[in-house]
RNA sequence: GCCGGUGUAGCUCAGUUGGCCAGAGCAGCUGAUUUGUAAUCAGCAGGCCGGGGGUUCGAAUCCCUCCACCGGCUCCA
């Protein structure tokens, strides 16, 4: 007999060789049926894998993340041998989970491809596999008996891999006619499997390189109910509608232009103003914080980056420099802020009492990113960082560092962010070639980073190999409305741009001293952030940002003028107030400004004129009766006033 | 940059196997209506069918090429 010990901490005795299943459903036939998988001390286990010894066990449901995992891991497998069977001669690659679903990498052989119209006969070759009940069987197998079972396959893919394997760890699993290297687990049976979408095809590089072959990346989804399906495709459709690509061109935010060309995004008047405000309130919050503004030119000098050390690492996939009529005269668009900074920090000596000393500038850079990569507002062009360097001493650096993290904290709050991760990206100890610097800088600078978040108990997650090129940073990231994770706010530790551009200040000893560098936008860019502020609303802003708070709506023509007083009222109490005197009726009004997302309707008739007085509807909540025009300006003021109190 | 897909009016979309002057709804303009809490009615106008080249008696439709957009991959100072 074997003891195991349950999440509560109980304990069961049974006899050796007893599987996860046979254990749920001692414990409860009910559970048995819902339970994917079991960890086995700190291994997952598949379901009929027999346990061997004394064990502490965890049952995993669908709700459980290990749960979906197996069950998707089993899918993909499954798909696998749906594609097996319909594209003789295919090689298969790797076909993990995902976060939602799962995907397989596949080789179909020169010139084929599998396209959307594909997809219902692969679905429905996989639902008929599924039926069949076939049992997941592992079996553990040698390193050489691996190699010989897919390189006699031509399996050349798998073969690589188990070529990176150590011996002793190989297993392979097996349904119907499909036998995959892996490490499961897996479901104990393909029937689980009730319902499934094919979602996409995409190419993929074989391991992630891209100077190796391009694979067919197929993605698709199951559930163990239809109804599970379908609620999630109807999510799916919903965050289409929260799409800031969608939204921004229904509220008139901005636009693209092929003449212009890609990836250069044109404000328009009601995003201008939406972006103006955001800059506003950080400024309001950078003066507070001692921050002093700057202004730097778009273009600089080839030498200058080539100090920075950006034109060695980006220079030949930039925009290409503008030369100019006299000879060897090289200028570069800017592609970062940082350069013009130091030469500022640099215009005069600075003493120690000085610092630290913050360049606060909303600098616009460009740079020339993979056409493939260009999306929306999220990835463009050319944009507008809300850019500052602090320039402090090394005593100070932790400090300033903390000041930083609380500048971004409040931002997110004030805005409603309230998911998102915290990323430390650190440098890839074994790739040292891809950073400028000395390893002391490097460790002195990831260590600040580390302390002042431990300080801030901040909790994060730690990613090597992530770092900038000069530096460690700490990334803020949040979901869009398709739960893709963007970069926000950055902040990141430099010791290495005063080095290159000799920065100094004279210290307490009279001797000159070498400053260090942060570099920090909390919203990252204009562009991004507001891409995500409108995906994350859905375009209902906050009224203190919204273009336009309140639209008055007359009742007829005859109350035009009366609209007009309102308005004029309004707008002179500071309420961004605008008028809908088209000719049509009051429900169609109504309807059209709410689809626009204004806050307030204000409608005006005959009453509403006589007692001098507006009647006003909340966006989303309907009729809020009457009141005038003092009482509503007061209401907007005062909510207002709550929404950026902290 | 790579793989796959898409491109018809300002927007959302129809356009059968290539065949008469390329269609609809919304938006726009003109007029009627003067409206009380999510779409009033009528008329008018609007398109080099993404650009270029080709096949054909004939191309929005087939082929080539370029461009842009969409989904991924790689990249992201």
């Amino acid at each position: 007999m074997i003891k195991i010990t349950l999440p509560d901490n109980s304990t069961r005795e049974y006899p050796k060789g007893i599987t996860g299943l046979e254990i749920a459903n001692n414990i409860s036939p009910r559970l048995a049926k819902e339970v994917l998988s079991v960890t086995v001390n700190n291994d997952l286990f598949d379901l009929t894998r027999p346990i061997n010894n004394d064990a502490s066990i965890k049952l995993h449901k669908w709700d459980d993340e290990e749960g979906k995992h197996a069950f998707w891991h089993s899918s993909a497998h499954l798909m696998a041998e749906a594609l097996q069977e319909l594209y003789p001669g295919i090689k298969f690659g790797i076909g993990p989970a995902i976060e939602n679903g799962f995907y397989y990498d596949v080789d179909l052989g020169d010139g084929k491809t599998i396209t959307d119209t594909d997809f219902i006969t692969i679905e429905n070759k996989i639902m008929e596999l599924a039926s069949t009940k076939a049992e997941y069987q592992r079996s553990e197998v040698s390193k050489k008996d691996a190699i010989d079972f897919f390189g006699g396959r031509q399996e050349t893919y798998k073969v690589e891999l188990i070529n990176d394997l150590e011996d002793g760890s190989i297993s392979f699993y097996k349904q119907g006619n499909f036998t995959d290297l892996c490490r499961g687990p897996h479901l104990p049976n393909t029937s689980f499997i009730k319902a499934v979408k094919i979602l996409s095809v995409a190419g993929a590089y074989w391991r992630g390189d891209e100077k190796r072959k391009q694979l067919t990346r197929v993605y698709g989804i199951t559930f163990p109910k239809k109804s599970m399906l379908d609620e999630y495709l109807v999510l799916l459709e919903e965050a289409k509608k929260r799409d800031h690509r969608k939204l921004g061109k229904e509220l008139e935010l901005f636009a693209f232009s092929q003449r212009v060309g890609q990836g250069l995004p044109l404000w328009l008047p009601k995003g201008a103003m939406l972006r103006e405000r955001l800059e506003n309130f950080l400024k309001r919050v950078q003066r507070a914080y001692g921050y002093e503004p700057v202004i730097t030119p778009h273009i600089g000098q080839k030498e200058l980056y080539v100090t920075s050390g950006h034109y060695a690492k980006y220079g030949a996939d930039s925009f290409q420099p503008i030369h100019t009529p006299a000879e060897g005269e090289e200028f570069l668009l800017k592609p970062m802020n940082c350069p013009h900074h130091c030469e500022i920090f640099k215009v005069k000596p600075r003493s120690y009492k000085d610092l630290p000393v913050r360049f606060a500038e909303f600098g616009t850079v460009y740079r020339y990113e993979q056409s493939g990569e260009l999306h929306g507002l999220t990835r463009v062009r050319g944009f507008t960082q809300d850019d500052a360097h602090i320039f402090c001493r090394p005593d100070q650096l932790k400090e300033e560092f903390i000041k930083v993290i609380d500048i971004v904290l409040y931002i997110f709050k004030t805005l409603e962010f309230n998911e998102f991760t915290a990323q430390i990206s650190l440098r890839d100890p074994n790739n040292n070639e891809k950073y400028i610097g000395s390893d002391e800088n490097w460790e002195k600078a990831e260590s600040a980073i580390i302390e002042a978040c431990n300080e801030k108990g901040l909790e994060t997650v730690v990613v090597t190999g992530e770092a900038a090129f000069y530096g460690p940073k700490l990334d803020f990231m949040v979901r869009d409305a398709i739960g893709r994770k963007w970069q926000l706010g950055t902040i990141q530790v430099d010791y290495n741009l005063p080095e290159r551009f000799e920065l100094e200040y004279i210290g307490s000893d009279d001797k000159r001293h070498r400053p260090v560098m942060i570099h920090r936008a909390p919203f990252g860019s204009m562009e991004r952030f507001v891409a995500v502020l409108i995906e994350h609303t859905g375009g209902k802003f906050p009224l203190w940002l919204t273009p336009d708070q309140a639209v008055v709506l007359p009742i007829s023509e005859k109350y035009n003028e009366f609209a007009q007083k309102v308005s004029d009222f309004l707008n002179n109490s500071d309420i961004r107030t605008a008028i809908d005197d088209r000719n049509e009726k009051i429900g169609r009004k109504i309807r059209d400004n709410e689809l626009k997302r204004i806050p307030y309707l204000l409608i005006v008739g005959e009453k509403e004129m006589e007692s001098n007085s507006v009647s006003v509807r909340k966006q989303g909540d309907g009729d809020k009766g009457s009141m005038s025009m003092e009482a509503f300006a007061d209401l907007v003021t005062k909510e207002v006033e709550e929404l950026t109190k902290y």
